[in-house]
DNA sequence: ACGTTCACG
DNA sequence: ACGTACGTGAACGTC
């Protein structure tokens, strides 16, 4: 049964209004019943999800009761000062939203509400009402109930019939008798002298209506009140009149008109905004990320069924033949067997065009169909519209095969529209648009499904400004990716064991030490069997505690390094422990034919970057010696190659100094200054020659913090210096620097208007925790603000280096193993060194040139811990 | 499934 | 008074 939403403007603004402390906007406009009002219905929406709804007001012209009765609310106070005004910000910022808003010259709010009631009953909707007067109870049938304001305004109540009878033991219609009785002051409706409430029931309880009460008026106890009931029996009778709500009203438009249509986040927050509504936003935002982001305001589609059309062998070389030429875009739905890189194959196809659907499976298809049929995948020529690009490359690699002509990648477009999602399988793509949707039957509808979401996704790229992130970078590196991957770097398995073995024999013996010194053996690997014996058994002193008990990580250790032995066991323990089980053993349980091939994920991180699963090869050891060793084991798959890498130096701060154009930041990468000393220089005001290495050391971790939203706590842990010292330090930078301070408050004003930031290359996230109740997570937003687009462009950057890489070194005996987001680490044959060096640094230089010049370093050598310096910076003149 | 810890940029 | 630097993935212990 479809919903219809009916909201009392007048009544619950009033409610608002009276309920709430008068809040103001920092000019001084008044705001609370925007507050109240905006935060009740974005509640109702949440929790009713209405089909239809809309939002009454009277309109301010003599109404028909005041015909009928001149001194209809003539008592009523002017509307207080504060009061009047909302209405028109309210209305202003209900247009907004796109909530209907209905008000008719000549009607009260209440009767335009009884008429769309009556309406929508007769069309059979399930009807509700929002208001805080409790003349709507008349409303109330089997299809309408009311919602009446308790306390504040945001809390409501439900009333049908059962509940009216409860509380006052009437039927619906029976409150106009209750009205007409009692009155209403602040309507000025008289009703009759001496009867409230109580004695109002009472007498309807008896004799059921107005008109019931009058004819027995004889009969009633005390004197008085008969003489009343005769001497004000024709104003009872008006009364009752005057509060009937009116169901005759020439609604001069259907109910069409207020189908419910979901608020549109790029209207909604601005026009919060203005009124200074933080706290509306903020529940705004919080429903909308729970919501899912994408669904704002996206209709649904309703998926139609594709007819499955079966050929003759000849049947499909023809169609095969037909599409080959006709070029239309063929959307797939591929299943398979295994993985990517493992020998996965594929079993069958679905495929999706012009309203029909085919199915081509391995097993019984004819060869000549399968070739054919590979043949166009393999054309440039035909468009094709994938969920996974990269996977489905990888399959076809498996048999030697390589995807062309992807047209659209699902996947890659929806992590471009929400970079938070998590879930990218077919199914979920089309569950965006099909909430419904439970699975697919077959191949065949899941291609069709496909087909039909995928102009939704594609015009919302376009919506958004992402179509060339998806078609110039995204789409382009999953190919890379796949060569990549397919690739693989050389591992030593027999180097990688020999170092297991000594960091085994250490571990032993440092963990019968821990055991002697704790004088009992425990699982040193438990953080709360470590934490008993270190906090209770020795009875160190605890300095940090975590949700499930007291905190024995390496930072809380270190300080407890002098206490007790035992402290620099367990932390070397610790280090080399995670060397054994993450990276050797780890690394040796992946390695297959002396490589190593990772999975590089491209729809996982928040900011573009990469990642890499299975294993990690982005955190490979290097700040410690002992775990940087483990490089060693790494080389080229080809005998006599070497490793080229090529890292984008100070990538991020560049960025930053793009982005704000600080004068000094900009003038420090312009003339090739090492920044952090500059950096010192400047923080501690003295000359380049006079910084200390300690001051470097300082404006290091200042430039660091910059690029993370720098704040006191971060800096002094780091430098593990107190809270004054960093506070100094950070205030001396933005005096320096003002030109990053000035940029990094921009972006933060701008992310709370819009509600998400964006790269140079326009990618987008989206940032729900600016608008969270937690003051804590609201940070962590500002933060976000700060960090997203620096972090993002520098992958950005990166991956258009990866695409023009990869194209220019294919002339030579080169492959990029991998990515280690600002590095990247190739192999090349020793005679294309200096031709494929020269391409990389290049490439990369100029990837995507910025205001001020871009670095790369490159390194050479036979493994990946042993490399020196390559090809040295050239001093620009 | 979740928390803690620690490896990287 | 609180809890904090941004972004990841893996191993392990605990529930």
């Amino acid at each position: 049964m479809p919903k219809m939403v009916i909201l009392d403007g007048n009544s619950l603004a009033n409610r608002a209004f009276y309920a709430l402390p008068l809040l103001t906007t920092s000019d001084g406009r008044p705001t609370n019943v925007l507050q109240g009002f905006l935060t009740m219905l974005f509640r109702l929406e949440q929790e009713q999800h209405p089909d239809y709804w809309v939002v009454a007001f009277d309109k301010t012209k003599a109404t028909i009761r005041i015909e009928q009765y001149a001194g209809y609310k003539a008592q009523r106070k002017e509307t207080p000062e504060g009061l009047r005004p909302q209405f028109d910000f309210l209305k202003e910022i209900l247009a907004e939203l796109d909530v209907p808003m209905l008000e008719l010259a000549g009607y009260e709010a209440d009767d335009l509400i009884a008429a769309v009631t009556k309406q929508a009953e007769a069309q059979g909707m399930e009807v509700q009402v929002y208001t805080g007067d409790r003349d709507a109870l008349q409303l109330i049938s089997p299809k309408t109930h009311i919602y009446l304001t308790k306390k504040g305004i945001s809390e409501v109540e439900c009333y049908d019939e059962h509940a009216l009878w409860e509380r006052y033991q009437l039927r619906p219609l029976q409150i106009i008798d209750l009205k007409g009785l009692m009155g209403d002051t602040s309507d000025n409706i008289p009703g009759v002298p001496g009867i409230g409430e109580k004695t109002a029931l009472k007498l309807l309880w008896e004799y059921e209506t107005v008109e019931g009460v009058l004819a027995n008026a004889e009969k009633v106890s005390g004197k008085k009140l008969q003489s009343n009931l005769k001497e004000y029996a024709d104003q009872a009778r008006l009364s009752k009149t005057l509060a009937t709500m009116l169901t005759e009203v020439p609604l001069p438009f259907s109910l069409e008109n207020f189908i419910y249509r979901r608020p549109q986040a790029s209207k909604v927050l601005p026009a919060l905004n203005k009124y200074d509504l933080r706290n509306v936003a903020r529940i705004w935002q919080e429903r909308y990320a729970r919501d899912g982001e994408a669904k704002k305001d996206i209709p649904e589609v309703a998926l139609e069924q594709w007819p499955v059309r079966e050929l003759s062998e000849e049947g499909w070389l023809a169609q095969i033949e037909q599409w080959r030429t006709s070029k239309v875009p063929l959307t797939l739905a591929c299943r398979y067997e295994g993985t990517g890189l493992q020998g996965g194959h594929w079993l069958e196809w679905g495929i999706a065009v012009s309203g029909e659907t085919f199915k081509l499976p391995r097993e019984e298809g004819d060869p000549r169909v399968v070739e054919a049929w590979l043949g166009l995948l393999e054309s440039e020529e035909v468009p094709k519209i994938l969920a996974d690009t990269k996977m489905t490359a990888l399959l076809l690699g498996n048999e030697n095969k390589t995807l062309k002509g992807v047209a659209f990648d699902l996947s890659l477009a929806s992590y471009l529209i929400q970079s938070s999602r998590t879930k990218f399988a077919p199914l979920d793509l089309v569950k965006e648009y099909v909430p419904a949707l439970d699975a697919f039957d077959s191949v065949t509808d899941e291609a069709a499904a496909l087909a039909q979401v995928a102009p939704k996704y594609q015009a919302e790229i376009e919506a958004l400004g992402l179509g060339d992130l998806l078609h110039k970078i995204e789409e382009p590196l999953s190919f890379v990716l796949v060569q990549m991957e397919r690739q693989g770097i050389g591992i030593d398995i027999q180097q990688l064991q020999h170092f297991g073995e000594g960091i085994s024999t250490t571990l032993k013996q440092l963990e019968q030490e821990i055991y002697a010194l704790a004088e009992t053996s425990f699982n040193i690997n438990s953080p709360k069997q470590l934490g008993t014996i270190l906090f209770e058994k020795l009875g160190l002193a605890a300095a940090k505690k975590t949700k499930t008990g007291y905190s024995t990580d390496a930072e809380t250790l270190e300080e407890l390094r002098s206490a007790h032995p035992i402290i620099e066991k367990i932390l070397d323990y610790r280090q080399l422990n995670k060397l054994m089980s993450t990276y050797v053993n780890g690394l040796l349980a992946q390695e297959k034919d002396g490589r190593i091939h990772t999975t590089f994920q491209q729809t996982v991180t928040a900011t573009g970057r990469l990642s890499s699963t299975e294993p990690n090869l982005q955190n490979i050891p290097i700040r410690l010696e002992q775990g940087r060793q483990l490089r060693k084991v790494f080389h080229p798959t080809e005998p006599g190659y070497l490793l080229l890498s090529a890292d984008f130096s100070q990538i991020e701060l560049r960025i930053l100094a793009h982005y704000s154009q600080d004068p000094l930041l900009c003038e420090s990468f312009a003339l090739g200054q090492d920044v952090h000393t500059r950096t010192a220089a400047e923080v501690f005001g003295v000359s380049l020659e006079a910084v200390t290495s300690g001051m470097r050391r300082s404006a290091k971790a200042v430039n660091f913090g910059l690029v993370y939203g720098l704040t006191e706590f971060g800096l002094s842990r780091d430098l593990g210096i107190p809270r004054k010292e960093s506070k100094f330090y950070i205030e001396q930078y933005f005096k320096r620097y003002s030109g990053v301070k000035q940029y990094l408050e921009n972006v933060v004003a701008q992310a709370k208007q819009e509600g998400q930031v964006r790269t140079l290359l326009n990618r987008l996230r989206r940032i729900p925790e600016l608008y969270h109740a937690n003051r804590v997570q609201r940070q962590l937003g500002e933060r976000i603000a700060m960090n997203t687009p620096v972090q993002g462009t520098a992958a950005d950057i990166m991956k258009i280096a990866m695409i023009q890489v990869a194209e220019g070194i294919k002339s030579y005996q080169a492959a990029v193993l991998l990515q280690v987001h600002d590095e990247l680490l190739l192999q090349v044959a020793p005679e294309d060194l200096w031709q494929v060096a020269h391409i990389l640094k290049d490439t990369m230089e100029n990837a995507f040139p910025l205001s001020v010049p871009m670095t790369v370093d490159c390194k050479v050598g036979p493994n990946w811990y042993d490399l020196k310096s390559y090809l040295p910076k050239v001093k620009k003149e």
